[in-house]
Parts: structure tokens; sequence; C-alpha cells
RNA sequence: GGCUACGUAGCUCAGCAGGUUAGAGCAUAGCAUUCAUAAUGCUAGGGUCGUUGGUUCAAGUCCAACCGUAGCUACCA
């Protein structure tokens, strides 16, 4: 048996659980249940990462302390997590004295050892909240483009990104008022001394390569010393023999893991340095999603390894999940929250669907509405639970729901149980996409058996009824081996289907024993068929009303603009070698264009002043990088110049003799 | 800019280590069937496997360049 302690990553206690959590920890769950299915030990961890500045301005706003707030998101989380049957076996809290301990101690060993040194940092400090400001809670103008309004990391509008002391005129997000340039002590870790280690820790496979590829390219980039302090007022723990200087949540973020599965063996009797010595034998797993690999990767291995604990055997990373194509957003209404989807659907559809879906790379994850349904109806009713339905009509009208004392086609059956192995490795590595295709080909395969014996015509004939009753009986327990292999997904749909075949848990084991000259309970529907109108429904409620802030122009004070607004613009000199009118279209010419190193279409409203045989062999002036804009009749790659009301007053733009294509226009 | 991943039928994707006419599901069309939650079974159409070179007896599958798409470029939580 193995001893296997599993994590996901603690979601941030100032916010209700969305379907993002939900992907990784169903991801985990699944992992988790195949593990106990097995027949392993397994324990699954995880607890709310409740310390830092958004929880203390959040608290602050509502008007309650921080331990209100993170006690009543705990409780939330807690019961959203349940009710889609993640099986945590303790969800626990950062904000505790077992968090608290091991955090000292680890930075104690660490500084102990020299791992620790300090250095001033220059900062923004808001002269008025009397607090250093994180990057996010300030805003300014780029330093580079110029746009007003960016946060203090980088830039929305031209990606750079800068130190949040070189935005220029800086605005606390907090109060409004000027930051001033302070300076204070910071703790760091030294990361650099762990670079060796760290590179053979990756190459450990600890993670999956292309991770491990990324890791990498970051230690070869060189690393840098890791500020693990804050400046007080922050909701935290104290750095011992500071003073108000508080670890930052991501230092003891992850020894939340160590926490919660404290606290865990203290109530069960389990010897936590089991798992944890440098030596163990043991296996510790942490699921995470590939935004936080620097921390799960770099930090928390380095700082284990150099505090004498054992370094996780494995990080699972998984993708980030997009809403019909796109990043999930509020406004959008695609920010779904775990009790949204519970007024409308069962977990288990979920489930399945993200189940169906992830692999065991890191690649972003689509929740796509059509593919959601098309899925759930398809797959789990249509192909799956129909075998079963199909079956059981029979057995329970003609022969009180009894099963033949054999099977009537072994070889089919062994088919079947045949899979068991490589469907455990699949799970195993987190392919379970791959482990919901090859169950639904089997499912494909028994639907055809039963359509081939069709029992529906044998019934009609009284000296074939025994025929029938085997033929259905073999439905049910292909259908019963079907969802044991897809008991870690959906568990609630497995749990239904164990009362209605009456024969107990499925195991790994027990599911390819078949049940023979064994009565069935009573059958109930096992699950409905669901419709895109719900769906939509959904994302209705939860999309927010946008608040006025946000539909309000930014007040433009000044109508001017600046030379780098103009520079952004692209205008380069483009010949026009070809142009022709657009069938279909009364208004539009589709020019090509010569812009010097290549050639591109462009389409153009200027039909009513211009034939296409004048324009060909002419210069003028193209905007060169307008995004291209998707029309009815093609793509258009840029905007050529011309002034004039329109109609046939429409006068396109030239320069003089000796420009060529590609020059630049400034 | 650099790095990483990806680019296969209308859509979502299989195709592991190179080897006969490139597969599945959904969608579309037709047929069958009626036991089942308008379910299931059979059949058909549809792809020059991003482009161009190269290695090889043989490439969707390996190599290179290019084009395109996405993500990352960390010390925000």
């Amino acid at each position: 048996m193995r001893r296997i302690l599993v994590t996901s990553a603690l979601p941030y206690a100032n916010g209700s659980v969305h379907l993002g959590h939900l992907l990784e920890h169903i991801q985990t769950d699944i992992w988790v249940r195949f593990q106990r299915m097995r027949g392993h030990q397994c324990i699954y961890v995880c607890a709310d990462d409740t310390h830092g500045t958004a929880t203390m301005l959040l608290a602050e706003q509502e008007g309650v302390s921080e331990e209100e707030l993170i006690e009543r998101l705990h409780a939330e989380h807690v019961e959203d997590f349940k009710r889609f049957h993640i099986s945590h076996d303790n969800y626990y809290s950062t904000h505790s004295d077992e968090n608290q301990h091991y955090s000292n101690l680890i930075y104690t060993r660490l500084r102990d050892r020299g791992y620790i040194y300090t250095d001033n940092v220059e900062q923004l400090f808001d002269p008025e909240r009397k607090m250093f400001l994180a990057d996010r809670n300030v805003r300014g103008e780029c330093p580079r483009c110029g746009a007003p309004d960016q946060p203090g990391d980088n830039c929305d509008s031209c990606g750079a990104t800068y130190d949040a002391r070189e935005l220029k005129n800086p605005v606390s997000a907090l109060s409004d008022s000027t930051p001033i340039l302070r300076n204070s002590e910071h703790y760091f870790v030294d990361l650099p001394k762990f670079t060796e280690f760290l590179r053979q820790y990756i190459h450990s496979g600890s993670q999956q390569t292309e991770i491990a590829n990324k890791l990498t390219e970051w230690i070869d980039g060189g690393l840098r010393g890791w500020d693990i302090s804050r400046d007080a007022p922050y909701f935290g723990f104290p750095i011992p023999d500071t003073v108000d200087k508080y670890f930052y949540v991501w230092m003891d973020a992850p020894i939340g893991y160590l926490a919660s599965f404290k606290n865990w063996c203290t109530k069960n009797d389990v010897d936590f340095d089991d798992f944890w010595r440098p030596d163990s034998d043991c296996e510790v797993h942490h699921f995470i999603g590939k935004d936080i690999i620097n921390f799960h990767c770099l930090f928390w291995p380095s700082v284990l390894h150099h505090s004498e604990f054992r370094t996780p055997l494995r990080v699972h990373v998984h993708g980030m999940l997009t809403m019909d194509g796109v990043a999930m957003s509020k406004s959008r209404g695609t920010f779904v929250l775990a009790r949204t989807y519970l007024d409308f659907f069962d977990p288990d559809y979920l489930r399945y669907y993200l189940g169906a879906r992830l692999t065991s790379n890191s690649s972003d994850i689509d929740f796509g509405s059509e593919d959601f349904v098309t899925r759930v109806n398809g797959d789990l009713v249509g192909k799956l639970v129909n075998i079963a339905a199909r079956s059981e009509g029979f057995l329970a009208k003609n022969f009180d729901n009894q099963l033949s004392s054999e099977l009537p086609e072994p070889e089919l059956w062994q088919e079947f149980v045949d899979e068991a192995e490589s469907i455990a490795t699949w799970y195993e590595e987190g392919d379970t996409r791959r482990v919901v295709r090859r169950v639904m080909e089997l499912a494909d395969r028994c639907n055809q058996y039963l359509a081939n014996k069709a029992p529906w015509q044998l019934i009609k004939d009284a000296d074939r009824r025994d025929e029938v009753q085997s033929i259905c009986s073999m439905g049910i327990n292909l259908y019963r081996t079907l969802i044991g292999f897809l008991k870690p997904i959906v568990p609630g749909l497995t749990e239904r289907s164990e009362e209605f075949l009456s024969a107990g848990p499925l195991t790994w084991e027990n599911q390819t024993q078949p049940l023979l000259s064994h009565r069935l309970g009573k059958f109930g529907r096992l699950l409905n068929r669901i419709d895109l109108k719900t769906f939509n429904k959904m994302i209705e409620a939860g999309a927010e009303k946008p608040s006025t802030e946000d539909t309000a122009e930014p007040a433009s004070e000044s109508k001017d603009i600046q030379i780098d607004d103009f520079l952004k613009v692209d205008l380069r000199v483009a010949r026009i070698v070809q142009a022709e009118v657009v069938d279909g279209a009364d208004k539009l010419l589709r020019l090509r264009l010569d812009v010097g190193d290549h050639e591109r279409t462009v389409l153009s409203g200027i039909r009513s002043a211009y034939k296409p045989d004048e324009l060909i062999g002419r210069s003028t002036v193209v905007v060169a990088n307008l995004q291209p804009r998707k029309m009815k009749f093609g793509v258009s790659e840029g905007m050529v110049l011309a002034a004039g009301p329109g109609g046939s007053d429409i006068f396109l733009l030239t320069p003089d003799d000796g420009a060529e294509p590609g020059m630049r226009v400034t």
C-alpha cells in the first residue's frame, strides 16, 4: 500500500469558490479517489490562504475583523467544495497555530543556516494610510507609452514591465494620495544559493517536462533573492526577532499544506514526520495551476530542502480555464461561482466534462457551453446510462430483477476487464481525457452488442426468453464495469448506480468480477439530460451588473495627445499593386498593397470615388499596425488614408515622388 | 525581443516509439429500429495533416527555416 499525501493550491480568502478553483479541486479529487479505490492510503488536505494586504483591506471595507472575514469565507468554501463531492480530509486555514509554528520553524532553520539576509528596499509609501503600497495598489502613467491609469507592475496598453517607482504621476489606489518613496529593511531568502539544488530537483521528474523546461529557463536567467517580509500594517505572522515585520503571504501559504496535514494528523493519530522527514518513503503530490509554478517549483522545494523537510515527489500542473474561448470575466458573466453553477446543474456534469478534457499536460482547458451540453447528453446519458436503462427494463418486467447465472459472451466481458490496467495507468498519469474516451468507446461496443442481440425481438418468442435474461445481464454487468471505471470522476452517479446494483461499493478489484444470479435493486432515473438554455440562464445569473465605475469614460483632461501617442501609429508608404471590386459589396474595393517587405490586402470603402484601374500602380499611405479586421467579405489588414466628406469626394493621400513602399511616415 | 507549447475534416480532438487506401466524436445527409431520458445501430460526403526545404527505401510522425496562434517573461494576491 502506498501512503500518499495530496494537496490542491490554497484558495484565497477574499472571494468565493469559482469554476477555476473547481477545475483544480476536481482534477485533484479524481486522482485522490482513484488512489483510494486502488486501496492506497491517500490523504487529501487543503486550506484557505488567509494572509496579506488584500484580506486586510477587504475586512476593513466590510467593517469586520480579518478573523471574522476569513471565518465566514472558510465556512462558505468548505460547503461549496463538499457539494461538488471534493473529498478533502482536512480543509484548514493558514491563520492557525500549526501554520505559525511551522512558519517560524522553517524561517529560523533557514536563518540559522545562513540562508536569510536583509537588504534595504525603496518602495512607494502612502503617507495618508501610512503603509507601503503593493504594485497593484499604485496607478499612474506608463513610463514607456504614457498610457494613463496603469498598475504598478506592467502596462495593459503597451505590455511594458517596469518597477512601480518608474510610474509617472503615481497615485495610491487606497487613498488617492500621492505616494512618496521610503526605505525599509526587508528579509530575503538567498535563492541563488539553491541554484544547483534546484537544477537537480527539477530534473528528478518532479513535474511535467514542459514545466521543467520553463523552470530551467528561469534558473538560467539567474535567480534573485526572494523578499519574504512585509511591513506593518499587514495581516499575517510576525517574523521572529523582528519589529513590525511580517511574513509575506506567499511564504506561509505553502506551509499551510504542512499545517493542515499536521492538524489532521493530530486528530487521526498519524505520524506527521513519516510523511515529511527528508528520507520519507511516503509520497507528497501537489496540484497547482501554471500561474504559480515559481512558488511551488522554485521557492517551495528550496525552502523545504534547506530546513530539513522532504521535497514534494511531484507537482502536477494544470492549465487555466477559459469560458467559450475567453478568459473568465466578471462583467461577461463567465466568472461562474460554484454556487451559481449548483443552482442549475448537478456537480457530476462538471466533473465529467472537466474529466473528459483534462490531460497530463498543462495546456489550458476551454469550457465550451455547447460542448458541455453535447458531452453530458451524448456521452453520459445517451450512451452510458442508456445501457443500464435499456437492459433493466426487460429484467424488471420479466425476470423480477434477477441476473442470469452466467454471462453469454465471456470474450466481450473479458475485453472490458482487460482495459482496467491501461485505464489505471492513465488515471495515475492524470490523463483522464483518455480514460473517458476509452470508456465511451466501450460504451459504444456495448450498445452495438445490445442492438445486434435485439432482446426486444427475442422476448416475443417464448422459447428464447432465457436468452433475453442473459443478454440484459450482460448489459448490466458491462454497465457496472464502465461506471466503476468512471467512479473517481462521477461519484454521485456512481453512488446511485451502486444502489441500483445493490452489491456494495465498487472497487478496482470487484468491478472486474461479474455479478451473477444476483438480484438488482430498484431502478430510478440515474441522470437527467441538460440543455443549452439552462446554461445560458446560469451565465445570466452570474453576470454582474456593470458598475458605473467601469462604464464611465475615463475623464479626458486634454484633447492634445503626446508624441508617444502619435508614434504608436505605424504609417507606411504603400504601392497599390492590385485593385478590384468586391463582389456583393457596394462600397468596397479590395486592394493589394506592397508595403516593402510583404504584400497585404486592405478592404477600403472608396469605390464611390475610384475605379480599380486608376488605382493600380499608385502610391499611398497605409496604417500598418491596425489590428486586422474581419469583415463580411474578407479580412482587411490595414487602412489607407484618404480625405473628404464621402461619396465621389474622397481623395486618397499620395506621397511625393521618390517615396518607396515600406518607408515609415514620421 | 527571448523562451515554451501548439498548428490534422465545418467544430473538438486521437494518431504512443516514422511503414499498406490518415481516424473518432459532434454537426450534415440517408437508411434501420423502437427496449431505452427524441435514445441506439448502419452508411455516406468532407482533410494536398500551417508553408518550404532536408534526412530516409518510406514522414502527419524526425531535422531546419519561415508563417500563424496561445502562454510565459516571475518577486501582484
